[in-house]
DNA sequence: ATCTTTATCTACCGATCGGTAAATTTTCCG
DNA sequence: CGGAAAATTTACCGATCGGTAGATAAAGAT
C-alpha cells in the first residue's frame, strides 16, 4: 500500500510536474494568450492529450500552477500577523516574507501581475484580489498596533498602508523588470525604513501618545 | 490647398481614429494576444483590410497607439524638471503630472503594465523602460537638489527615489485595480507627503545641512 | 498468466487566426 | 465630366488553435 502510493505519486508527480513547471516558465515568458497546448506539452516530451489527461484544458492547468504560490502568500500572511514583537519588526518581518515568497516564485509572479493590472487576456479568474486585500488587512493592522503602542506617529492609516505597499511593490516590480539591479532584502529593508523616517528634514509630529486606560 | 488637408484630416482620420480608440480599448479589456483583428474592425466598423491600409499590421496598430501617451509623459518629464520651486514642490508635481496621464490614459497604461511588468505576450517591442527611467531620473535629480539645499535629509538617493515612485505607483495600482476606491490627486498627495515626512514617532537625522561653497 | 486500470499515443476535428489579391466604390482634382 | 488616387470591400489563403475519439502501451492486481 505504501508503495503503490510512492509509486504513483513519482510516475503521475513526474510527468504532471514537468507539465506544471513547463506551463508556468512560458506563460511567464510569453502571456497567458500566446502560449499555446502545443509548446506547453512540447517543452514536457509528451503529447497533448496528456495535458488534458492530468488538467482537463489549457484553463485548468493554468488554475493549478497559480495555487501554489498564493496558499503560500495567504499561510504567509496569516502566521506574520501572530508574531510578536515590535511593530515596525513585524511590519518588516511580513514585507520581507512577502518578498521572499514572490522571488521564489518570480514566474507566478510576473503572470500574477500582467493579469492583475492588466487585461485578463483569457485566463480564467482568479481570486488574487483576495491575496492583495488580505496583505493590505495585515499591515494596517501591524500599523494601527504600532500607532496604539505610540511606536508610529498618529497619522491616516490608509495612506500609512499604501506608503508601506508601495515600497514593496516597487521593490517587487524592479525584481520584474531589472533582476540584475534587484534591490534585495536589504534594499527591501532601506527602503521601508526610509519610509517609516521620512525624507524631509523638519515634520510635525502630528500624533500625540495615546495613554492607555 | 487648405480645404484638402482638412478634408482629408476628417476622413481618414476619423476612420483612423476610431480603429486607434477601438484597438485601445480592447487590448486594455482583453490584452495584446488576446485580441483579435477582427474585433478591433467589427468594432470600429469597417472591414480587416481597412486596418492593413492604415497600419500594416495588428502590431502597426499596436505601435501607433502607445506613441501618443509616452510622448506626453516624456514631454511632461522634461518641463517638469525646469520648474522653480522647493524641491518638494517640483517632486509633487513631478508626480501629480505623472498621475493625471496615467489616468487620463489608463487603457493605454494598463497595456503597459501588463507588458512591462508581465510577458511579452507577442507584442512588438516599445521601450516602455526608457519612459520609466527618465522619470526615475527626474525623481533622482529633484531628490539630489533638495538635499543639497537642505531641504532633505541625507538619505541615499535611490531608496528615496524608490520610495517617492513606489508611492506614485501604488496609487496608479490602485487606479488600475480598483477604479471605484481611487486614491486621487488628494490621495496621491498625501501618501507623497507620508512619505517625506516618515510614519515613526522618533528617528535619527542623519544629514547635516550642507554649506555652500 | 490474465484482466483491469491508468497513462499515452496518432490522427483528426471545426473554428479561428493574421494577412492578402483583386475588384469596386468613393473622393479629389483639373 | 473623366481620370487618378485613395479608401473600402468580398472572398480567399495557409497556418494554427484548443480539444477529442479511438487505439494502444504500460502499470498494477490477482
Amino acid at each position: 500500500m505504501a508503495k503503490r502510493e510512492r509509486k504513483e505519486a513519482e510516475a503521475g508527480g513526474e510527468v504532471r510536474g514537468r507539465l506544471l513547471s513547463g506551463a508556468t516558465a512560458l506563460f511567464a515568458s510569453k502571456g497567458y494568450a500566446a502560449t499555446t497546448v502545443r509548446e506547453i506539452v512540447e517543452r514536457a516530451g509528451v503529447t497533448k492529450p496528456v495535458l488534458y489527461y492530468y488538467f482537463r484544458s489549457k484553463e485548468g492547468i493554468y488554475l493549478d500552477l497559480m495555487r501554489e504560490p498564493f496558499g503560500k502568500f495567504a499561510a504567509l500572511v496569516d502566521e506574520a500577523v501572530l508574531e510578536a514583537g515590535s511593530a515596525k519588526d513585524r511590519l518588516f518581518r511580513l514585507c520581507l516574507h512577502a518578498y521572499d515568497i514572490f522571488v521564489e516564485n518570480i514566474d507566478a509572479a510576473r503572470v500574477m501581475y500582467s493579469i492583475y493590472y492588466g487585461p485578463p487576456q483569457g485566463a480564467p479568474f482568479v481570486d488574487f484580489d483576495a491575496y492583495h486585500h488580505r496583505f493590505q488587512e495585515a499591515v494596517l493592522q501591524v500599523l494601527r498596533e504600532g500607532i496604539r503602542d505610540g511606536e508610529f506617529r498618529r497619522v491616516n492609516l490608509s495612506d500609512a498602508m499604501w506608503a508601506v505597499v508601495g515600497a514593496l511593490n516597487v521593490a517587487m516590480e524592479v525584481e520584474l523588470c531589472h533582476p540584475k539591479q534587484s534591490l534585495g532584502r536589504d534594499g527591501v529593508r532601506r527602503v521601508l525604513e526610509l519610509v517609516l523616517e521620512g525624507i524631509v528634514m523638519n515634520r510635525k509630529i502630528t500624533g500625540k501618545i495615546r495613554r492607555k486606560t
